[in-house]
DNA sequence: CGTACACTTGAACGAAATCAAGGACCGTGG
DNA sequence: CCACGGTCCTTGATTTCGTTCAAGTGTACG
């Protein structure tokens, strides 16, 4: 479909070593104990969001580590092994998987509250590369740890089974996304999703800030980043949208919600 | 995409009606007390695979309700409150989901083994319609009792995560495949990934026999049965399949898949 | 034996990719 | 301070792949 590589933002082979560079700083830094999840923004947007005081603790223990990762550097790559799912606890993640031509394709957006990782346990290994697309930290939780929890607190097990279900309730409207729609339905979901995203973590619903280049929404949306271009200049001078540069107004949601009806 | 809707093989209202006069019907059917877990053919290609004798035992209380779904009869509907997900026991189902239109677009095939209904969990209900492509049984696990029993088997429990996060990853494949491939990839990609599936259950790996329309395989491959009939005779006419209706041969493996390769 | 449905194939059309060029913004260094 | 190079973004012209429309063939089943 792409004859040429499709080049996103920044090189993922220089932001590997980087990662790396980071990540071993990052950990030199003692974790901050005032970082429980009692007392963390995310709260019910997340993983034990509905546990009680003495549960939350026990959670919070087991998620005690943080790590943070800078603007385009990797938290991890596909095909490691996965001893650990990560929670996104500020700034945004991108996965990505690359053909064996090199091309480039990205899977998912993560936003803090979301669980990432959750692809790789049924084989042991990270199935994508996870890269930070702005100034990024996340909670590491042993998923061995994690599944002993889940087995002596069955609300944690349920929050768990739920978590992995709605991630597969997502990829499926997705997967309607990418087999029906086109590329104006597809933008405006897009759009509209991240919107919801971010409202559902208390910011204002009707702006949102980017944190993607038009490359990376249209490899995410199966399209081309001029199409995405055209389409979001269309819906701007609709005025369905105003755009400037990375900050996008809703300057009507309802139609905006419309053109992205299936 | 689709101007006019795309007619799939049979009325998803007509079978409806049609689904739970047979589920009213073979629910007064006392289910077969011979069929175990432990006599079942598929046995470590399904859920309890990894569980012990005593276990496995526990696990077959559970599931040991059937029920038999005949061909276009409708197992689930989309919407309905999810008290149960359902294992494949033998046949082939589809699931489904319907435009705001009314068009159908096929999310998904299901073969023996398989789990379906995990992507209702996370919001209780069913999120797609399930449809029987031939006589079919299933065995039908009450969600509950399926989490009680993981908070006190960790086999059962990792077991059960693992289902849930290949399902995960199977879907990112399909993402990817309906993102970035173009329409010969995907049909090569769908009979491999088929015939590769019925291998495992112990089929032969160089024949396959489809019990889906080109419709269907269209629909779930985001392309028009026109598109899938030419591929499919263009990879016959260069020798890499044989066609004989709904029988496809694998004549050359190694380049269906390399062209499927991304 | 005839009707209905699934499948195949051809021809015309269209949506999005590709190719190409120009412009806006950013950090950097003179 | 401004010039410079590099991204990122936008817009236009052309091409391409897959859809749509249309017709015809084959197969199953009453």
């Amino acid at each position: 479909m792409f004859a040429e590589p499709l080049m996103l933002a920044r090189d993922p082979a220089s932001d590997a070593s980087d990662g790396n560079l980071l990540r071993n700083a990052s950990q030199g830094i003692p974790p901050a104990l005032s970082a429980t999840c009692a007392s963390c923004s995310l709260r019910s947007g997340c993983l034990p969001g509905n546990l009680r005081d003495a549960e939350l603790a026990a959670f919070s223990a087991i998620a005690r580590l943080k790590r943070k990762i800078r603007r385009s550097a990797q938290l991890f790559c596909a095909g490691d092994a996965l001893t650990n799912v990560y929670i996104v606890r500020s700034g945004t993640f991108k996965t990505v998987t690359v053909s064996h031509e090199g091309r480039p394709k990205i899977t998912g957006f993560y936003l803090p509250g979301d669980l990432m990782g959750l692809d790789g346990i049924g084989y042991g290994t990270y199935a994508f590369d996870a890269i930070a697309l702005e100034n990024s930290e996340v909670c590491v939780v042993h998923l061995a740890q994690l599944e002993n929890m889940a087995s002596s607190v069955p609300e944690l097990l349920k929050e768990f089974v739920r978590v992995l279900s709605i991630e597969i309730t997502r990829d499926h409207r997705l997967t309607t996304l990418l087999g029906c729609m086109d590329a104006e339905q597809r933008v405006a979901r897009f759009l509209m999703s991240l919107a919801e995203r971010y409202h559902r973590l208390g910011y204002a619903s009707n702006a949102l800030l980017l944190h993607m280049t038009r490359d990376e929404i249209a490899s995410y949306l199966g399209l081309s980043s001029e199409t995405v271009s055209r389409i979001i200049s269309r819906l701007r001078r609709r005025g369905v949208l105003t755009v400037d540069q990375r900050r996008i107004g809703l300057a009507d949601p309802d139609r905006l919600s419309r053109a992205g009806d299936w």
